[in-house]
DNA sequence: AATATCTTGACAGATAATAGACAATTTGTC
DNA sequence: GACAAATTGTCTATTATCTGTCAAGATATT
């Protein structure tokens, strides 16, 4: 509920792992991030500024000193970060349209035309943008997210082939994976496990929440789709997890799915938290109950979630 | 255009591999870049000053004295270090000659201990490692697919736990996808379509070629696994592809897969080649022949083939 | 009451500049 | 081939600057 007023700074700590000082001092040394500010004073951090700490942050790791880069504006991090990447070359983007689509709505589209064409350099490319332009909350909610569902759409009506659908998914996988590597999590931090359950074979959904628990700062294993109950548990326990989040988007009607999710309860045992979401997860809500799983309705419910379950 | 008012000398380092003492010796003695000077004395880098530096680097390696191709206009200098590759084809291919040589027999094993610990943040960095110290083919060929190999192994002995297999994946297929950015491709060449049939559910080595199509300038469209044949043909069609390559891993004694090859060949037609490859290809050996597709053994085999195929 | 945040000021370690020294190698000359 | 001179990468010492961290006291939040 706070998209519109901001964050404190304890949130933009854990998403970053700056400290409070650190962010402190470059903003009253350089102005590198200034954010607004409450009625009683606070800090209140946008989603734009927490995406430009990051960014500042890899600039740094990257060599750069933070008293040269501070002012730059957050495209000319994105281009240092990048071209530290690279290493050696030059990596001289050809032109193209420079100007500076901020509408998520232009991104979905493109990407939907994107998919249609087959085309997964376009695809990659139209995310690789957003996700610059965006923050990475819109990202997620605002494009990603209903692109997955478009998508779905699109293939029960027939209007999309199993190809495109496959296509896509390998080129949004791997573009979301790469978001969580803007992130550095403490060793402290408390972890979660997260898949999708036997019988539940698209991943995506699962892939956004590893993000999302990421991006709140949590230690995030991403055991990709399809796993039984035995197995989620093992690496649970290896892990030694506080919560496991199960992703249930397709089929709604299976008739195993309910006693797979018992089971799970009963191997975990009480003391770890089961949370579910996925749009198909309503469908098994009786389940759900009898298990003592959270069911979250979408990627904002799991921010809260996931904050709650903090110590 | 120069937004960034100059880098330190600290991000010179980073990007050339001189050592600080060595960049400031040249500009003291021979003045082979002088940078500019921010308020407090501290030098200031343009990215032509980093440029020049590189390219004199380069001229010494090739056996030049930096006394006397310092005071050179960096265009002189692009002259020789080119001159010097012509004369001297491969002095060093293999070996690179930089410190950096790492034995990619390390790697794996850190990488398979990371598996076993269901450890991601460790895979992930060994892999980035790894890509960084070993050229693309030593890292797909000796670390990569030895990799998935182990894991394939170790799952059926039943050492390793699903889990810790498909976590390995959903890494190993992150990691991989992100060498395909490197590349660019041309309009132009000739496009590869590239997915596991029906019934195959490991991807990893269709992503593997994926990436070895690319580096070898094809245009590579990756579709994931699992598709059955017409979506397959139906890819190929939409991206005029030239050829299609099918990955073949587990299980080796499908009754459907024969059928599903011999289908895929009468509705490619004649005219585009399918080529075959990944462990358990040569089960299928009959019926590929039948389908008139190219078997290969390995990624250097994957790699003549493209070129063969190639106008 | 306990915890979190804000501001200010201070400090230590990292980073960089300058000047100079030194050893290994190359070059020029006899 | 021997030898001095020049070249070149590396190192040390000193001073200055930059940056992360902490402490103290006040205010705000839970």
């Amino acid at each position: 509920m706070e998209s519109t007023s901001g964050h404190y700074i304890k949130v933009v700590v854990r998403q970053t792992g700056l400290s409070s000082h650190v962010i402190r001092a470059w903003e009253k040394r350089y102005k590198a991030v200034v954010p607004a500010r409450s009625a009683t004073n606070r800090r209140l951090y946008s989603d734009e500024d927490i995406a430009r700490l990051q960014w500042l942050q890899q600039a740094v790791q990257a060599g750069h000193s933070i008293g040269r880069i501070a002012h730059l504006p957050t495209p000319e991090l994105v281009k240092l970060v990048r071209a530290a990447q690279a290493a050696a070359p030059l990596p001289q983007k050809p032109g193209n349209g420079e100007v500076g689509e901020k509408d998520p709505g232009e991104f979905l589209e493109r990407t939907v035309v994107a998919v249609q064409r087959l085309d997964a350099v376009a695809l990659e490319n139209q995310l690789v943008r957003a996700s610059i332009a965006l923050s990475q909350r819109h990202l997620l909610e605002e494009v990603v997210q209903p692109l997955m569902e478009r998508i779905g759409q699109m293939w029960q009506e027939g209007t999309l082939r199993m190809a495109d659908e496959h296509m896509a998914s390998a080129v949004v996988r791997s573009s979301i994976g790469n978001l969580r590597a803007n992130f550095q999590i403490l060793e402290s931090a408390p972890h979660v496990v997260v898949t999708t359950p036997a019988g539940q074979l698209h991943e995506i959904g699962a892939l956004l929440a590893t993000v999302v628990a990421t991006s709140e700062g949590w230690n995030s294993t991403f055991l990709g789709p399809n796993l039984p109950a035995e197995e989620i548990a093992g690496a649970a326990a290896k892990k030694n997890a506080r919560a496991v989040l199960l992703s249930i988007i397709y089929p709604g009607d299976d008739p195993h799915l309910g006693g797979e999710l018992l089971k799970q309860r009963r191997l975990l045992g009480e003391d770890i938290a089961l949370i579910a979401g996925g749009r198909a997860a309503p469908h098994y809500q009786y389940f759900l109950n009898q298990a003592r799983a959270i069911t979250l309705a979408n990627l904002s419910d799991l921010r809260d979630s996931l904050n709650t379950l903090r110590p």
